[in-house]
RNA sequence: GAGGUUGUAGCUCAGCUGGUUAGAGCGCCGGAUUGUGGUUCCGGAGGUCGCGGGUUCGAACCCCGUCUUCCUCCCCA
């Protein structure tokens, strides 16, 4: 009867290496958000379905991981809507509540939930794992961790700053050799819809000159030919295909072009903000990089728009962010501005996992172990165990009076830093043998000498 | 959600046009070394060939279904 056991598509199971490794991130992540002053929190992993459906688009709501009613809850189900064929409306009744999609819809609704126990701007951060029912591929799971940050309450650009100073200095700290935080504004979008004369199809538009580095300039000629934009209007689009040089350059070039429109003066002067003050300063390691074509997320987005791509490996972005001026108001509460960013930390972790950037020491086992000597001689090496932990000294006794050369391998496997041999002569002696695991050097000592020894 | 692709030992992979007892390296276990790991030498164990059907005298190999992997779309971290 045994059945080979498997796990869902697009999940891991994570080995202590393996967590080690995310801790690592996760840590170095928090480091940085907690010292430009975010708070934690935490949000449930499920939510009620009415509170994510819609939030994400046609397409995200394909991929949000529903909960099937249980109990006396599957009599909701909506036959009627079966029989008149509207899936999507049978498959509501039957799951009240879905997996988190991402962290950003559940804060918004966390913020206008305690609304009257925030201080505003509330600034929060969330490493929490989140679901999506999509194909897996490479570095794309259906279960993973997002890593946000987020400021809700203020229209500053002062957030857009910090939050790409906080990008800067995270993947500097993991040593990639390289990484573009490209950066761009909803509002030059909705300027170029608008100077086009196409602005109800920003959409669109913006969907398909997000593909220019893909699908090259044909491409995304034919795709807007395919979304029905008018051939005057693709024409007035194309020069944007070939904008080239440093950020200035461009900038100066859609000052131009956007002369005419107030919302793109308005990205323009924005965008010229951040990038100025940000170049004013200095970053660490990134290259900040305004890309027109950016223009993800546009469900929400209504400023700045962020993403983050690693030089040298073959990953889609890592980081994505942006601000969002309305989202608050889906859930009752308006004029609320927020912006964020959002790291993937299991992207991060395959990069640094490909490009050996781990540090090595991240294996590091317990500090010292007793090996087993017997029943006698394990007693007191008990007693020398429990007085190490009493000073903070992480140690273990072998449980079983197995072979010493079984011992040893197990403590070479697991990493132990030491190891105290105690047998019979070293009882008699009041010493134990202590050995470096790493160095191979041995030394005896007393007992007294112990937790010196390992203390420092 | 559409199309393609992959699955053989714990891991990475061989396995001829379908033909007897399915192989290698690494790892694992044991011994050389019953008080010394990581190196070396010797030996050993380990496989429902993803799963379920079908074709055939005979299937790891061919066909169908299903799950999984990776890829291209879609979308995204």
């Amino acid at each position: 009867m045994a059945q080979k056991p498997s796990i869902p598509k697009g999940t891991r199971d994570f080995l202590p290496i393996d967590v080690a490794k995310r801790n690592y991130i996760f840590s170095t992540i928090r480091n940085v958000f907690e010292k430009y002053g975010f708070n934690p929190i935490e949000t449930p992993s499920f939510e009620l379905s009415s509170t994510l459906l819609g939030k994400y688009g046609e397409e995200g709501d394909r991929l949000i991981f529903r909960i099937l009613n249980s109990g006396e809850k599957v009599r909701k189900a909506d036959l009627e809507a079966l029989a008149a064929d509207n899936l999507p409306k049978f498959a509501n009744s039957l799951a009240e509540k879905a997996l988190r999609y991402d962290l950003t819809v559940p804060f918004a609704r966390f913020v206008v939930q305690h609304q009257n126990e925030l201080s505003f701007p509330f600034k929060r951060y969330q490493i929490q794992p989140v679901w999506r029912a999509d194909r897996p591929q490479h570095g794309r799971y259906q279960e993973f961790y997002q890593c946000d940050a987020d400021v809700v309450g203020s229209d500053s650009l002062l957030h857009e700053i910090d939050l790409v100073f906080i990008l800067d200095e995270v993947l500097s700290a993991f040593h990639l050799p390289g990484f573009t935080i490209k950066i761009n504004n909803r509002k030059i979008l909705s300027g170029i819809a608008e100077v086009c004369g196409e602005l109800e199809k920003i959409v669109d538009i913006t969907v398909a000159i997000d593909k220019l580095d893909k699908i090259g300039e044909e491409g995304v000629v034919q795709e807007l030919t395919n979304r029905n934009i008018s051939s005057s209007a693709i024409e007035l689009i194309k020069p944007l295909f070939q904008l080239s040089g440093n950020n200035e350059q461009k900038i100066s070039f859609l000052t131009d072009y956007l002369k005419n429109s107030e919302v793109g003066k308005q990205g323009i002067q924005e965008l010229e903000t951040v990038i100025n003050s940000v170049e004013e300063i200095g970053l660490s390691k990134g290259i900040l990089e305004f890309d027109v074509t950016l223009a993800r997320g546009l469900n929400y987005y209504t400023g700045a728009i962020f993403e983050v791509k690693a030089h040298d490996v073959q990953m889609g972005s890592i980081c994505g962010g942006g601000r969002y001026d309305d989202l608050t108001g889906l859930f009752g509460m308006r004029g609320l501005s927020g912006v964020g960013i959002s790291f993937g930390a299991d992207r991060i972790y395959d990069i640094l996992t490909t490009l050996n950037l781990f540090p090595s020491d991240l294996e590091k086992g317990i500090r010292v172990m007793f090996v087993n000597f017997g029943n006698t001689e394990s007693k007191a090496a008990y007693k020398l165990v429990y007085d190490l932990r009493k000073n903070g000294i992480s140690a273990e006794l072998y449980p079983d009076s197995v072979k010493i050369q079984k011992q040893m391998k197990y403590a070479n496997d697991t990493k132990v830093q030491f190891v105290a041999l105690l047998g019979k002569s070293e009882l008699d002696s009041q010493s134990v043998q202590v050995k470096n695991m790493h160095s191979g050097e041995q030394s005896q000592l007393s007992w007294s000498e112990l937790t010196t020894f390992f203390n420092k």
